[in-house]
DNA sequence: TTTCTACTACGAAACCTTTCGTATAAAGCT
DNA sequence: AGCTTTATACGAAAGGTTTCGTAGTAGAAA
């Protein structure tokens, strides 16, 4: 019996998990230093919000040294599939191409991502993957 | 001064308004009917986020009849936009085509479609629209 | 007119998220 | 040893969302 993975990360979670995925096992004073770069928060907030995580078994931490080294326990993948079908469903009433063309309409991607997106829409069709 | 108006709904009144934006114009009564189809939820919850939706400025009524009518105030792409942009910053790192990516590799997007998504593809690289 | 039904209004509880202050303790310094 | 620094732990407040019970009321039915 594994512990049940909570897939639910709030909007203070997420900007947490984001810096663990790019930054790889990370101290909480790491992690709030870059936090802190764009939003103004305290270091015992950030601590406490962790703490939560690691209740709530969104990251993992190893507590060999005095100040703990965190990881985040679920893929960045997993995260990524969840909330776009949550936001599929939630405001796309299922349609995938809908958001899509909101996605693309509202940026301005490069000639290679444009290419790689081509290749996937080819490789639905012919039903690869 | 118009009244501000309000570009983040929270999940509950979410799907209250794409039950508005699906139907239209529509009661208390019959959007509970909805509703509840896929939760379980009582007439006076409904009742109560509709009147706050309405406090907030993101829904209309006619109070004209004895059961008031609503209607959303916010169009469906606005919102649209507002949460692509959200998703994209908070879990993709501002990269539109990854969020693509994610979104077509889980969905099952018909021939129609992806020639649509195509076109759009095209679209961009010329600099249209 | 009285009763019943179908509404709205509203307060308050329950719950969740975010924030931060204070307590405590280990480690390093003098 | 005593003092300072740097951590964690934890409780609790503040604010927001969701839920629902109760009260009030207009209109329909009897």
């Amino acid at each position: 019996m594994t512990k049940k993975q909570n897939i639910k990360p709030t909007d203070s979670e997420l900007e947490i998990l984001q810096i663990l995925w790019q930054k790889g096992p990370a101290t909480v004073k790491s992690v709030n230093e870059i936090l802190s770069e764009k939003k103004d928060v305290g270091y015992t907030t950030t601590l406490k919000l962790m703490q939560i995580m690691y209740e709530k078994g969104l990251v993992h931490r190893n507590e060999k040294d005095r100040s703990h080294i965190y990881t985040a326990v679920i893929e960045e993948n997993k995260i990524q599939k969840a909330l776009v079908e949550k936001l599929l469903e939630t405001a796309f009433s299922g349609s995938a191409a809908k958001l899509v063309m909101q996605a693309l309409g509202n940026s301005k991607p490069t000639k290679e991502e444009l290419d790689k997106i081509r290749e996937l829409l080819n490789n639905i069709e012919r039903g690869d993957q």
